[in-house]
DNA sequence: CGCTGGATTGAGGCCGATCAACTTCAGTGG
DNA sequence: CCACTGAAGTTGATCGGCCTCAATCCAGCG
């Protein structure tokens, strides 16, 4: 990780689509106008991308690290509205309602393109390709987070670890990866405290389901996950 | 309502655009060709739009009625993803699946604009104002149901509320309206029992902040429930 | 080494679910 | 018009899952 970001800033000429290969994405970094696919934003632990209330101007797709999008409450508290991971686009709520709603903060040291609207609309418009690309880029982004309708703690914290899973696939080997967000945000997003994913996960690890060791999980029964997520 | 319907059927090669002049849809069927426009289809109550596995092939916007979006769980509970109104396009989550995922049944009689994918994409090309316009929708099809994260019941009740008035708004008369869906619907969205959302529109009726007679409802005090569902 | 923030684990309390009884409504046919 | 009937809504009592508060543990880091 800490190679890449570094090659990344000692090389920006060179072809960052390497760190867009996730998912349908490159190809938006790729073909809208070159000259502005160079604007790389490097983005530190804990930094903001936008914050609520600011002027909708740019998608950001998310080519290194995972960012965190949360509003506060009128209580003062924070509230969870996603995840982004690599390969993901942030930004797409905002065509709506013409500003950011939300805050985008790294969890990790970050990088991401930067994309003008307006650069986005008139490559969309001359490149059909890219047109249906994004449909299904927007529509996937439509199907995110269904799980949290789910009816219980176990039934929606099963579901994400199998969503996480699936979603850093293409950065971490196999079942096993970091979890990069804390028990506290987990709970957060899946309107439980974290106290509640701890004791959940604790419980998986005594059952065999999973390996976990903080912040490093292995998945070794997703098939017991899936019937947990189910609901059975 | 009856008349609406009635002179639909009676006048087929009328503007039917008059169905469809709440928000922004109605541009999306005068645009997208002509000749697939006149698909209308008149759904009864209770019956099915598209079920789940189904291959996608349409997009609807609906003229006319309610539907519900729901899937069956494992458990064999119904679990509703979501509601639609007058205005509002059925099906882009599909885009991504390549197949529905959900059933939508009509909650009253319906009349929808049937769109083939195909067409829309093709008109979308043709149209750069019409693109920008789908991508408006789409955006703001990312924004619905963000209350349903709020933490207590009154919160996401009081949202909901709100919510509804708001997209029926231009088919009913000032803040008064008529809940198209029954109290068990509204709270399996919510994720609350039925019996929850009775108690908590009682209580709401006998604080005056709601007048309330089964299904006609009229928001006595909106800054009251703005409140509500931010939790002060 | 000690410090610090996150993670774990336990005890008690509350919100909302469930179960059940009753009421009201809407549709039907006499 | 009314009686009948099944579905939906209301209201009360009890129960349980998850939250809150608090103490302790642990890994990472200067």
């Amino acid at each position: 990780m800490r190679e890449c970001l570094k090659l990344t800033a000692e090389c920006p000429s060179c072809s960052l689509a390497l760190f867009c290969v996730h998912h349908q994405a490159e190809m938006l970094v790729e073909q809208v106008r070159p000259q502005t696919v160079k604007k790389y934003r490097h983005i530190l632990r804990h930094e903001a991308l936008f914050l609520p209330n600011h002027k909708f101007q740019n998608l950001y797709v998310i080519s290194h690290g995972v960012f965190k999008a949360y509003q506060i409450e009128a209580d003062g508290k924070e509230r969870i509205r996603g995840f982004y991971f690599p390969g993901e686009i942030l930004g797409f709520e905002a065509i709506y309602t013409d500003s950011y709603r939300v805050t985008a903060t790294a969890l990790s040291e970050a990088l991401v393109c930067e994309i003008p609207y307006e650069h986005f609309l008139e490559s969309v418009q001359d490149k059909p390709g890219l047109q249906q690309r994004c449909l299904y880029l927007f529509s996937k982004q439509l199907n995110v987070g269904s799980y949290l309708a789910a009816a219980t703690a176990l039934q929606r914290l099963a579901a994400f670890l199998l969503d996480l899973s699936e979603r850093l696939h293409s950065t971490e080997a196999g079942t096993q990866f970091i979890i990069p967000m804390s028990r506290q945000d987990i709970g957060n997003y899946l309107r439980l405290s974290g106290e509640t994913i701890s004791r959940l996960l604790s419980q998986m690890h005594k059952s065999k389901i999973i390996a976990l060791k903080y912040k490093k999980i292995r998945i070794l029964q997703a098939k017991r996950l899936q019937e947990m997520a189910a609901g059975c």
